[in-house]
DNA sequence: GAAAATTATTGAGTTCGCTCAAATTTAAAG
DNA sequence: CTTTAAATTTGAGCGAACTCAATAATTTTC
């Protein structure tokens, strides 16, 4: 049977994640400080930092979570997608974006997408650049796929092709969280036009 | 004549923005304290803030400068661009990413983009996305001329895709300065690999 | 040119993220 | 059960960005 130790230290591990989530969103990220996240989770601040290297970190650590899942979720499109690159492209982003909101706000978001531009060599950063790659290796293999049903023109680098549309929606994705009162649906509107313009490229002639 | 107040003001402001920009380049960002750059400017901490909003707001001043630079000399390649789609995004995405180090180092380029994203609603964050749009709209002009000259499909919504070029090259700008040891070369190589892709989709058939 | 009004400068003080030496708790050894 | 060793928690203290009430410099008024 596990230790006492490992058990605190699993349940201590999730408080803090727990407190500082419902905080941030409750709050914002600025407004939360490490000793509220520590009051809220029952322990000192001290001991928050033995498990969080930063305030940052452990917000990352909550982005992590939202990103993985949309990366799974990612997966039953690139599998199936449907038979119009445009729509192929329009569901997979719209996935993306849909499910963004689902733990995170605007202002996490934005925060840490700073965080992993400013402090790209911690752990948390690395981890998430690697997620970040994954997601791009998604939108390949959807155009990929799409090839190989014959619904996109061959002659053309997936990869480079994937890595341009992935960037584009990052992007996009950075601009919607920049402005406070941009919808969703607008955010949609504008991907879903460029993915209109990359579809009739590639489209089979 | 211009009064002796606002002859001094001109000149603290410069001395000030001087004092930072060589302090930033010498030490780094996180390294120099607003007391350091006060110091150097021969003012006390509180003029510092008279002139400018916060320590990021200095450093966005200094990247504003470098932009407007960057947008200025991407003129002429749209006025001429070569003839040659793939040719000519290389030459203007090219120039962007060598004027990017006249002044500013990966350190500094990171801290300025991450502070546009945190800090979006600050004035100078805003000005420095009012260039993002301008940088957008010059790689939409571009491929508008391609168009224009005959070199490049004109069935396509060069609005749309120019957003995705310049969405994608400055996301990959962004890899960029988030890993200490990767060559402006390599970042070239990339995006090139990228614009054959694109430009193969856009060529006349 | 002196007094009043306006504008700008100053630096000690506040806040918050984070650290680290001492104290406490749990596990292992005898 | 006691002692020793290891791991964990703790919170006062530190550093740096930023603020603001008091002060000083400049301009305007008469």
């Amino acid at each position: 049977m596990t230790g006492l130790r490992a058990r605190q230290k699993r349940l201590r591990h999730e408080r803090i994640l727990d407190a500082a989530l419902q905080l941030f969103r409750d709050a914002g990220y600025d407004a939360v400080r490490t000793e509220d996240i520590a009051a809220a989770a029952e322990v000192s601040v001290g001991t928050l930092y033995n498990y969080f290297e930063s305030k940052g970190d452990l917000l990352l650590a909550l982005v992590t979570i939202e990103v993985e899942e949309v990366l799974e979720q990612g997966q039953a499109v690139v599998k199936a997608p449907p038979p119009d690159i445009a729509r192929a492209l329009d569901l997979l982003i719209g996935g993306y974006y849909d499910h963004s909101n689902t733990y995170l706000t605007k202002d996490l978001w934005r925060t840490a997408l700073a965080l992993t531009i400013e402090a790209a060599e911690t752990p948390f950063s690395v981890r998430f650049t690697a997620l970040d790659r994954s997601l791009t290796d998604q939108v390949c293999a959807l155009v990929q796929e799409l090839q190989r049903r014959g619904l996109a023109r061959t002659d053309v680098d997936a990869q480079a092709l994937g890595q341009v549309i992935f960037n584009s929606l990052n992007q996009t994705f950075i601009e919607f969280v920049k402005v406070e009162d941009m919808s969703i649906d607008s955010l949609k509107a504008v991907v879903g036009r460029q993915n209109a313009a990359l579809a009739r490229l590639l489209a089979v002639s």
